[in-house]
DNA sequence: TCTTGATGTAATCATAATAGTTATAAGCAG
DNA sequence: CTGCTTATAACTATTATGATTACATCAAGA
């Protein structure tokens, strides 16, 4: 069924290809490893840009990573692109407030489920861009 | 953005009612108490009845839960109605082979995120309907 | 200053998942 | 047989996603 978006899967795309790429990283060469179009990958650079990973050259053109990529962790990037209105990982249903269940599997389930998405979220936040860019780079 | 599903809470809620309720639990019953129509209920059951958690009686009506309570955790739920395929939690978007980021990016990243979700999994074994049945009980 | 090439962003569009709903065939108890 | 239930298909509306086009804006260099 459904998994969440490929935003996510992107936006790390985009920021190793910046760190690892001496050349000028226009949208148009980051679709084209990408292998989408470039306004697309603007969209996502705008996310970047708006929780502070990355600044953009304006005219001339040009990504540029505004932290040391041992210090931004797929969380941070998550963050970024990810993000869900009260930052619920789960959707929940709206129970019949007259019956005991009902009114109250919220709560109860919400707090267990809030614990499973903390879970994953402390893992994502111990992997940097700098992990992923080494493990590229250990590659023959 | 998007959140996954609600078929996990409606799940949660439906095994919760069946366990707690000394009536028959039909899909009409589980309805009102969930908030929606017996039909979406019916197809949530069907789920859970694929996955060996409950039976039904078809004909005369009624769900009855087939494992101990304590012994159906919400990963065991999770699984049943949120089965993607390769279990994959987030999609990947398809890199451009001839470029080594574009090439690499997934089994790299992949390795990364597949760590989050088994965290995330643990997390929900560990939580199981008998809890939830409990946390409801102890309420005022 | 003007040209060139890039970004920022809005607007569409097709696709897919979800959830709501209706309808109907089939099952079982009394 | 009757009445109630389940099982399932079909249809609809809504929404997120991703692809794409278009265009205004911006900055550097000739």
């Amino acid at each position: 069924m459904k998994k969440l978006s490929s935003r996510l899967s992107i936006a790390v795309h985009i920021l190793t290809l910046t760190a690892m790429s001496s050349k000028n990283c226009t949208s148009e060469f980051i679709a084209s490893s990408v292998n989408t179009n470039p306004a697309l990958i603007r969209r996502i650079i705008g996310y970047l840009k708006n929780a502070g990973l990355v600044a953009v050259q304006a005219g001339t053109g040009g990504t540029s990573i505004q932290k040391d990529i041992s210090e931004i962790t797929l969380l941070d990037v998550y963050n970024a692109v990810e993000v869900t209105e009260g930052n619920g990982l789960f959707n929940f249903h709206k129970g019949n407030r007259q019956c005991k269940v009902g009114a109250n599997i919220e709560s109860i389930l919400g707090a267990a489920l809030k614990k499973a998405q903390t879970a994953m979220e402390n893992e994502l936040r111990r992997i940097t861009i700098k992990d992923i860019v080494d493990g590229i780079n250990k590659l023959p």
